[in-house]
DNA sequence: TATCTTACCCCTGAAAACAGTTAGATAATT
DNA sequence: AATTATCTAACTGTTTTCAGGGGTAAGATA
């Protein structure tokens, strides 16, 4: 009996295509366009792979990776996921990790590389692309030296907003050398000489 | 005798399971995943149609088309070009127009579409996927009240290094009013209240 | 108990950014 | 020849940021 793979993705010229090849590596292949099409066929119908991109509209790759996971937990089985996506922000993938995924996979892989990864998926075993989870383990060490608190953060918010000390001070009911003083860690722990550092450093780091 | 295609993508599931599906289609097709492997291969056999990415390493996809046009001009042939992404930047495809390209897509369409726009620029008609092209022609009203003169981008990509306006005129050899006024230029055209606003313009659009 | 972190507040003074306005020189466009 | 755009420069004045110090209180941790 051939093994059913979901393919979620709205790139459908990629998504036509994959079908194909993987139909002919006796796979049986379903193709959705969105995160709520692909729900209601894991409820409905056993799949046993999932292989989903990140990018998509309505819903966030891992949000519905998320929802998928919860409610299909009530299920006697869990489709394997494999991600493969171009979107490689570290990020995404500390997050794609705590969901447990199966695989990570840059679509500039080949079709062998592919059909290997469905292999070891099955197996049980897990698999990550090695640049990124490289990444992953260089930014879990050296990341806790930058860390912010939860009220810097505010700050840091509101500063993106382009609000000034005193709005900000105002907004959360503190006192301007209150912020301050937030702006001066944050400055510091950024390694910023001004604010343009530090809006830098936010938009790169995905923070806030 | 058959038409012959070159794909240039980075994503080899992609390229790989697209060539096969055109394949069935009778078309002869070839593919690479570098700018430079496609440059020497259009230059040394007829490539009827050229079916591209934007986003690659090394080379940006515009400045790639942009150079075979120009090295394949003393050519008797030129490849149909068709840009085939997810890269919905508008600055990126006004780049593409003005490079007179064949055929915008983006990478959600199915393969008959594909198919049929195939068709459509062997036939020499042009092709831009309406949502893309309608934000252009949209963009091109309101658009030209924000363009950066020389000078001004020559100050944003040094304020983006979080030089001081003191350090900028002193580097670029003129006086610190110059700057400021180049300063509140930019910030009066990208509607920002502060130097944050912006960098995230900056940033967000890729600018410097 | 002691110390560490976080959040809070205060003050001063200097540096930098921002707002509003004017204006000359040059080069390209019409 | 006139207009427009750009770069340049200037002045005044206000607001904001940043650097340097100071300190209190609450809560967690060792």
């Amino acid at each position: 009996m051939s093994l059913k793979i979901l393919i979620l993705d709205d790139h459908k010229v990629f998504s036509e295509s994959l079908k194909l090849v993987l139909e002919t590596h006796d796979f049986e292949v379903v193709n959705v366009t969105n995160p709520k099409m692909a729900l209601s066929l894991i409820k409905t119908q056993k799949i046993d792979i999932l292989i989903s991109d990140i990018e998509m509209p309505e819903m966030n790759g891992v949000d519905f990776i998320k929802l998928m996971k919860e409610s299909s937990s009530n299920l006697e089985y869990m489709p394997k996921t494999i991600v493969l996506t171009t979107y490689k922000k570290i990020n995404l993938f500390k997050k794609l990790i705590a969901l447990e995924i199966d695989a990570f996979l840059s679509k500039n892989v080949t079709h062998i590389e592919l059909l290997s990864v469905i292999k070891k998926v099955i197996s049980g075993e897990k698999y990550y692309e090695s640049s990124i989870y490289n990444e992953y383990l260089k930014s879990n060490k050296d990341l806790h030296a930058i860390e912010f608190t939860a009220r810097e953060l505010d700050v840091l918010k509101l500063i993106m907003e382009e609000k000034t000390t005193a709005e900000i001070a105002e907004e959360l009911g503190i006192s301007n050398y209150t912020v301050e003083g937030h702006r001066k860690n944050l400055l510091q722990k950024t390694n910023s000489k001004n604010v343009v550092g530090l809006i830098k450093y936010t938009l790169v780091n995905n923070l806030v």
